[in-house]
DNA sequence: ATTTCATGGGTCATAAAAGATCCATTTAGG
DNA sequence: CCTAAATGGATCTTTTATGACCCATGAAAT
């Protein structure tokens, strides 16, 4: 089966944004696309495929560029990661296992 | 070749995070997994990959789901998401068209 | 102007993700 | 408790991204 998958124009600006945001923090630090691409280990193409902002790459491999040029998606440091994701948990915890289709209200102030 | 890729501690948890999020988001709307997939246009166990953190689903895919439960990158309603596009074009445009290894400076306030 | 080098884009082989079914287990709810 | 349904996980196939080259173009620095 053919996959032709449509994407929400959100997302589009998203991943543009994101993308651009790449090749800025690249620029700034004065690196070649050869330079970023060989540090995060993956090729200049795949690496234009992410600053073109498409949809195809594999996120870790996005995050992971974004990272090595001081673009985070979320603003904190390891340490406030650490913290949210543990506070994620004991929200997860303490919602039933499994969705029983009825609406459930959750506080959700990230 | 076999392609072992290593993510830094950072990228894991924006992921994890990130997944818990989708996760949590889902939850709150009383979906289940199914029906978010079908949603989505994707299969449970992509979405599960995607609510785990793993850093192979598509960049695409997930902003997407994230978007339908309400889990946004940059927290900008679609308008400010296209000024900010724009912005980033003009800071683009007025930059050198190639690096050629030297540390060049421009500002980045996003 | 000339040369050097970054970038854009193409091809081909391969590895991995995604899809399509499965089945087992767990859990929500009557 | 019991049962229907949600979730977790496995396998197999198809589709796609990635990597490794390669070449053309265009910009930058001398």
């Amino acid at each position: 089966m053919k996959r032709t998958r449509s994407y929400s124009r959100v997302t589009k600006q998203a991943l543009s944004i994101l993308g651009k945001l790449v090749k800025l923090g690249r620029m700034e630090r004065g690196l070649t696309a050869a330079e970023l691409a060989e540090r995060a280990g993956i090729t200049r193409k795949t690496l234009r495929r992410i600053e073109y902002g498409e949809p195809g790459p594999e996120i870790g491999t996005v995050f992971e560029v974004a990272a090595l040029v001081g673009v985070r998606l979320f603003k904190f440091d390891e340490r406030t990661l650490a913290m949210h994701n543990a506070r994620l948990d004991e929200k997860l915890t303490l919602l039933p296992k499994s969705v029983r289709s009825s609406g459930r209200e959750v506080d959700d102030d990230f």
